[in-house]
DNA sequence: TGTAATTCCTATTAAATCGATAGGATTAAT
DNA sequence: ATTAATCCTATCGATTTAATAGGAATTACA
């Protein structure tokens, strides 16, 4: 189940690509277009900015702006940032390796084989999508 | 992520698949050789039971078997019933579908879009693979 | 120079979920 | 009868999630 964490920063960088001028977007505006509690998106939008996606701009007038390209943000960095592995157990992950208490060896697994499946198709549509898919163009 | 009851429901499937014997399998055989807390595993074999994946009979020399054939259980059959949603949000669930609260209209909503192309592809793996698959033919 | 508006940061909380355990009731083979 | 298995309900502790609280730091601008 995708997190509200990720789905609100999700919503949250669709709509600064989306919005046009060079102006810094502010969180008060983001919260209420999205109905997001704005005190939880603050903490999203914080940790966005750590990761390098967003930059910000303190004090009145202040806000955020995306760092890179739209085009050149894709899903799959953005949701191991916020959402964690993108695979479904950790000894098939990629960037989250661990191993299993209970398998002796992990080739021998049936759910191992069937996770490396899901966890690939579901790479490949993460990848493919950047931001700049999800703000329609 | 994959939760526990899920991983250990399938090596259990797939340990009943491998069993040659027309004898039912025990909880006990299971727990042991696959590592799965046996009280654990007895709430999920009762699960899999009452969703018509197993069979068991009862009383000493009792366990579980397989009610039908390896190849016609699809995987995305078992996890709905163990997981849960195969959907990563309710909004794009086929089994599950609940509205968000946050999405006025979710065909304008860029996570909805993302979500509805993981679904598909997740779904594909899940439904072509089969209990047959996962115990190795 | 001071006030308002904004991001920044840390801590806390309430509720839900997960993984596991407990304790016995029921059933069947020997 | 006794043993061995499934069946059933309840509970528990730990973790995670979603959200809130409260203020510090910074900046624009009158």
């Amino acid at each position: 189940m995708l997190s509200k964490k990720t789905k609100y920063g999700l919503k949250a960088l669709t709509y600064i690509a989306k919005s046009e001028g060079d102006t810094p977007v502010q969180i008060g505006e983001i919260s209420k277009s999205e109905n997001i509690p704005q005190k939880f998106l603050e903490s999203i939008m914080l940790t966005l900015r750590k990761s390098g996606f967003l930059g910000s701009k303190k004090g009145k007038h202040g806000g955020y702006y995306l760092i890179k390209k739209p085009a050149e943000i894709k899903m799959s960095d953005v949701m191991r940032v916020l959402e964690g592995p993108i695979a479904m157990v950790p000894c098939v992950s990629l960037n989250f390796y661990e191993k299993c208490d209970d398998c002796p060896d992990e080739h021998e697994c049936s759910v191992h084989k069937l996770m490396i499946q899901v966890r690939d198709n579901t790479l490949y549509v993460l990848r493919s999508n950047t931001l700049e898919d999800l703000a329609g163009k």
